[in-house]
DNA sequence: TCACGGCATGTTAACGTCAACATCCTCGAC
DNA sequence: GTCGAGGATGTTGACGTTAACATGCCGTGA
């Protein structure tokens, strides 16, 4: 029984007669047999592995958005190999790459490489690459929700509630997704006319929302705050509690996300929904085009709508300013 | 020039020419080679590489955890391979192993496989496992918080705050940490004499706490309620928020996990931590040892302290039972 | 001057798989 | 009965790396 027998077993090739091939089949579940993954991936090129590469894998949207380009290329027979960079610096990135290259990857996917550019990150020649919305936009395909329409709804939803304008609390600066919502806030309210007062920066913890409330409420006519993220939503949800101001009575709440958990809040969010699950969908999408057929896709931005999703945390302006 | 220099020079062998170094360093960098990890771990039989199969990776738990085991492993030197299965019972996990198993990996990470059993997963033979707290507990080398210590010191710290006993909304029966925090409750009830009412059975998510609330509010005598986890805990708080019930006034809860919102939500949850980032960390270790050393550690079993938080959902009981 | 030790470099073979080619067998047609 | 077609199986070589061994060079000491 010839090696190359059994290759064509495990290939299902036509060209086997059936008794040997259940013999074969035999013998391998009799010896626990499984075909060396490393062995095929020097000869054909091809590993059927891609690369992802995360920020910070614990906060919402990585993981999933993780969770959904493991399931897509799982459905593509592609498995994933992770590597998680502390800081989002083009060092640790490059770092990371390094890592993942060793590994013999056939593409790559980068989920926010935040102050990573793509002239400062040494990329291998010919690595297919995709990457959730970042600077890499314009070097490499893209995916991304729509940040600043998700933003303006937000914003809008406020004005049509009669809220004279929009207190936003940020993601920070060096986050591409961050600044995205900060124009959809401005334009929204520009457009319309309104103030537009100063952004206050958080770092999209819950603890930096829960101590950016003062800022927020310093200034006393502060009716309606468009958060970054739910977390630092929720941040802010507790900081008013803890002062007696109402929500929404007193004051309007909305986040950005749409986490599990943002409907369980008190009083629960309103929000704009990022769906991650379509993002890692067609991150994937994108990517394996690039691996299967040589596709060359640099300039191509896929744009995820993210609907806003209406729950407590909003309500009409009070007659004046806060309390 | 002899691929065998450059391979000497890749591994920092000590007998090449500082010259014949430099001139190898250079061509690499002016060639952008690395070296194929494929063939070498062909050569060498050792991919570099671990396998993690992972439930419902945007679970909190989950996420933490395989953060901490891909950091952990990258300070090892290894890459992750990460597998996300749909359901967690033995095909799905078998399947998964399949996959994982043709990707060449040097050992294997379990992070909760249910339903799965020792007898019903074909693992390849030879391949380290290590677990997450599951039915492979005595079979292969695990790692568990201290749940029920910590379901325990939940339970006292409501019985030291007058209530009379202590209800519990649990995880889904199939689950072992589950199981382990209902015993956790059970006995620290018995232990002090203490009725134990009813368990409500969940599913982990804030839906299903917040629809067991009823249920639970069907005993005029609930004053405390212990729940499996945070998610569980917020649907729960939202449900009893929308039905006038003060917490910690009429009915204090207690969580389990300390996910970061834990803090923020209204009130503050009190809850038992479980230290994700320890458990990924230990994880590692004990599949290096078998890994590298060959060590044999089938009944090992680490457990890593689950202390309590006390936070501002628990208070003292009330004089008399629910209103 | 020559032999030998020791260091730098080159050569060979093997890891497991699979495409390409080679061989062998069976069966049908004349 | 012979031959050829075509299907089933075997053989060879190459993928890139590295351990083991082979070669070649230099300097030192007799």
């Amino acid at each position: 029984m010839s090696t190359q027998t059994v290759s064509r077993v495990a290939h299902g090739a036509p060209s086997v007669r059936d008794e040997t091939r259940r013999r074969v089949l035999d013998a391998m579940d009799r010896l626990g047999y499984s075909p060396n993954a490393a062995a095929r991936a020097l000869r054909s090129g091809a590993s059927g592995t891609i690369g992802v590469i995360a920020h910070q894998l614990a906060r919402t949207g990585e993981s999933r958005t993780v969770e959904a380009v493991v399931e897509a290329a799982r459905r593509e027979g592609y498995t994933v190999s992770l590597v998680d960079v502390q800081t989002p610096g083009s060092d640790d990135v490059s770092a990371a790459v390094q890592r993942l290259s060793h590994q013999t990857i056939d593409g790559l996917v980068i989920i926010r490489a935040e102050t990573a550019t793509p002239t400062t990150l040494a990329l291998p020649r010919r690595l297919p690459v995709v990457a959730v919305d970042s600077r890499f936009v314009g070097h490499h395909p893209a995916v991304g929700a729509d940040q600043a329409g998700g933003a303006a709804a937000a914003v809008q939803h406020l004005l049509d509630l009669r809220h004279a304008t929009v207190h936003h609390l940020a993601g920070p600066a060096a986050s591409v997704p961050a600044s995205s919502r900060v124009d959809g806030w401005r334009d929204a309210l520009v457009r319309t006319g309104r103030r537009v007062p100063p952004v206050v920066v958080g770092d999209w913890s819950a603890e930096s929302g829960y101590a950016l409330a003062s800022e927020l409420l310093a200034d006393p006519e502060l009716t309606a705050v468009f958060c970054g993220n739910d977390e630092m939503a929720s941040g802010l949800l507790l900081a008013l509690h803890e002062r007696g101001v109402r929500v929404p009575q007193d004051v309007s709440v909305v986040g950005f996300d749409d986490i599990p958990l943002a409907r369980f809040l008190w009083p629960p969010l309103t929000t704009v929904r990022q769906d991650f699950a379509a993002i890692g969908e067609r991150l994937v999408e994108l990517l394996l085009a690039q691996v299967r057929d040589g596709a060359v896709l640099a300039n191509r931005h896929v744009t995820v709508p993210a609907p806003l999703v209406v729950r407590a945390s909003t309500g009409p302006a009070r007659a004046s300013g806060a309390s």
